[in-house]
RNA sequence: CGCGGGGUAGAGCAGCUGGUAGCUCGUCGGGCUCAUAACCCGGAGGUCGUUGGUUCAAAUCCUUCCCCCGCAACCA
């Protein structure tokens, strides 16, 4: 009989910068539903990649002075790059989908014309704002004051050509998908799609771009690039095969059981990705399941706050198993979790080495004791054993239901309750007495061989989360071949009764946590970062610069703003200056008024939240730890305002 | 009134289809010695952010207000 399949997929992440914990976490979740899933005895399509196009890494590009592909090339499959993270991580993922890739190339320019000739893509304007020094559109909620946000400038009603999708064809069918069944999951996500995006009215989706060029073009328009959409979304389809040769299990595997994503892109995957597949007249995936993200200290994990978490830092120190195990045991997988190295620490202690490392190294070193390591084939039943021989062939069923929820911390919750159990199970028993009475020895037989079995089942349910160590721990127990099957992680009784034990290597390691954050602290600290000295100036370009000495007359915060602060300068020329500087993390107003600052005169003039500024404000700045820090320039007061630098 | 999430023991969280408030860490005390100074048992510690309401009964439903976070905006 054929197995039964199940698609399951990870976002293409963005290669616009290294991958961080927070990729780690979803790839690693994703990575143990697959792996659960074949140990159901499932034929598993796990798919992941890359979505490699867009302005932004052209832009980056660009600033690093080669191509895009070499760019992308470089984060996806150079060193310490995206493959190398997943191969770290033992993500066992069957494909790997690069937007680059030529077969996806032609399949969306197939995907992109059958739509324009559905009728479902249109040429139309793209109506907006226009700046015209600045050559950017901005939207109405965009302006500030009616004016350009970039440059503070008058914008005009303009038009450029783009193509749509139409979206707004498709709210009704997308509403009633999201309301009725189970397609989004956690559900307290799909109010918050109905409200937000649904509600206020679905309006047609700008599908091209004619500003960049770094995308797939539009085969019969020139000039115009397919937007990421079309491009990234149906990467899902084209792995499989669709409208290309490069694969051919499409209508084996789609539609996909389940696209997880991080709650930042449940809008794509729940409204715009099967509006797309019904313009396609595909079936719909059966559900998108938005996970949390990862934060730090309350807030997200972002380079521009220098809290960014390098996994390959985190697998080095704890090992790979332990941060899968760690990341998905602690944090309820629907929601936000707070990401913390003392938390990190303290659950692979108690977890990792106390109850489960330890309980391993404690039963198999009783039965080498006690036994010389192979147990005697005579048994004592007690009434002690009871209630740990139905945990052990009771937990496989509890843990299924929590797997196939996707609640994954919740289905580790089974597992730790039998290894819990077990551990309190010696405690009753006291192995050690018993082993001083030679009459016994059947009856301690009986007690190591109840403990090797609840480590066998639990095992076989950590395999998808741990599957290094659970190998090497079955090896411990003398657990080999059908012992390690999901049927028989419901079955007590499965080892064979003269089974033989190999006490071997401390599986999960104790943590000196003082001692590991230090450790951690330092490794985390990248190299103090001084950049690089820039490219030779001229004396005469250098003195285009209008730097000059300035007293602050006052200063105030700006409202709305976190960042910004209104200073009031006198410049030397008599009349005050209004410069605005981001810079309200460092300093309070009151401090600064009366100092002597230097500020460079001659840039143009910028609107900032509604407020212009007239010059910039010098400050040196460097990076430390991560975070920037921040000093503002400032003179002995006895320099006069006006004064100018050179 | 932009949208959403959250405020529960010292810390981190669960409970929220209403019925004596739970878990992990920490802390205090006890047990055990097979084990990775690990394991097992017990105690202390909370007026469940605030106001009012529904109910025989509210952390749990409705309401007022306060605070935190995310999206957005902005950071020359």
């Amino acid at each position: 009989m054929e197995k039964k399949t199940f698609y399951i997929t990870t976002p293409i992440y963005y290669p616009s910068d290294k991958l961080h914990i927070g990729h780690t976490y979803c790839t690693v979740a994703t990575d143990a539903i697959a792996r659960y899933k074949r140990l159901r005895g499932y034929d598993v399509m796990f798919l992941t990649g890359t979505d490699e196009h867009g302005q932004k890494i052209e832009e980056k590009a660009k600033a690093a002075g080669i191509t895009p592909q070499q760019f992308v090339d470089r984060i996806v499959t150079g060193e310490n790059g995206v493959l190398d993270l997943w191969k770290l991580m033992n993500i066992s993922n069957d494909r790997f989908i690069r937007t680059t890739d030529d077969y996806h190339v032609a399949a969306v320019q197939r995907i992109f014309k059958k739509m324009y000739e559905k009728g479902d893509i249109y040429k139309g304007a793209y109506k907006g704002k226009y700046c015209t020094p600045c050559e950017s559109f901005w939207t109405e909620s965009q302006l500030v004051d009616g004016k350009c946000p970039d440059c503070g400038r008058e914008v005009h009603d303009a038009e450029e050509e783009a193509y749509f999708f139409r979206l707004s064809k498709y709210a009704k069918p997308v509403q009633e998908l999201l309301e009725t069944g189970t397609f989004l999951e956690p559900a307290s996500r799909v109010n918050e799609m109905i409200n937000n995006f649904i509600k206020p009215g679905l309006e047609d989706l700008c599908v091209s771009r004619t500003s960049f060029s770094w995308g797939i073009p539009v085969d019969f328009d020139p000039g115009h690039v397919v937007y990421v959409w079309v491009d990234a979304l149906f990467n899902y389809c084209t792995a499989m095969g669709l409208l290309n040769d490069r694969y051919h299990d499409f209508d084996k595997y789609w539609p996909a059981d389940v696209h997880i994503v991080g709650k930042e892109i449940v809008r794509f995957h729940s409204i715009i990705w099967p509006a797309m597949l019904m313009s396609m007249e595909l079936p719909l995936p059966k559900k998108v399941y938005g996970h949390g993200w990862l934060v730090i200290d309350g807030g997200k994990m972002s380079k521009s706050k220098g809290n960014v978490v390098d996994p390959y830092v985190l697998a080095d120190k704890f090992g790979v198993d332990a941060l899968r195990f760690f990341l998905l045991r602690t944090f309820p997988f629907g929601s936000d979790g707070n990401f913390s190295n003392e938390l990190l620490i303290s659950t692979i202690n108690t977890d990792l080495a106390n109850d489960l490392g330890n309980l391993v190294s404690r039963t198999t070193a009783m039965v080498e004791k006690y036994f010389g390591g192979k147990l005697p084939a005579e048994r004592e039943a007690d009434a002690v054993d009871e209630e740990l021989v139905n945990m052990i062939s009771t937990t496989g069923e509890a843990y299924a239901k929590q797997m196939d929820a996707f609640q994954l911390h919740l289905a580790l919750e089974e597992v730790f309750k039998l290894i819990q159990r077990a551990n309190k199970y010696i405690d009753e028993t006291a192995p050690w007495v018993l082993a001083k009475d030679e009459a016994k020895k059947a009856r301690l037989a009986t007690v190591m061989y109840n403990l090797l079995e609840a480590l066998r089942v639990s095992l076989v349910m950590l395999t998808p989360f741990m599957p290094e160590s659970c190998e090497k721990a079955f090896a411990q127990i003398g657990a080999e071949g059908e012992a390690k099957t999901w049927d028989n992680a419901c079955e007590y009784g499965v080892l064979p009764a003269e089974v033989t034990v190999h006490k071997g290597e401390t599986l999960f390691p104790r943590i000196d946590m003082a001692k590991m954050l230090v450790e951690l602290e330092q490794a985390e600290k990248p190299a103090p970062k001084t950049p690089p000295v820039l490219p030779n100036v001229t004396i005469d370009e250098f003195a285009k610069c209008d730097m000059r000495v300035c007293k602050v007359l006052s200063c105030e915060a700006v409202k709305k703003s976190d960042k910004l602060l209104k200073f009031s300068l006198d410049d030397g020329s008599g009349t005050p200056r209004q410069i605005l500087s981001g810079i309200h993390k460092f300093y309070e107003p009151e401090d600064l008024v009366g100092k002597t600052v230097v500020a460079i005169l001659n840039l143009p003039s910028r609107k900032m939240m509604g407020q212009e500024s007239n010059g910039m404000l010098l400050s040196a700045v460097r990076e430390v730890d991560g975070k920037e820090e921040l000093h503002l320039l400032m003179l002995d007061d006895s320099v006069p305002a006006g004064a100018q630098l050179c």
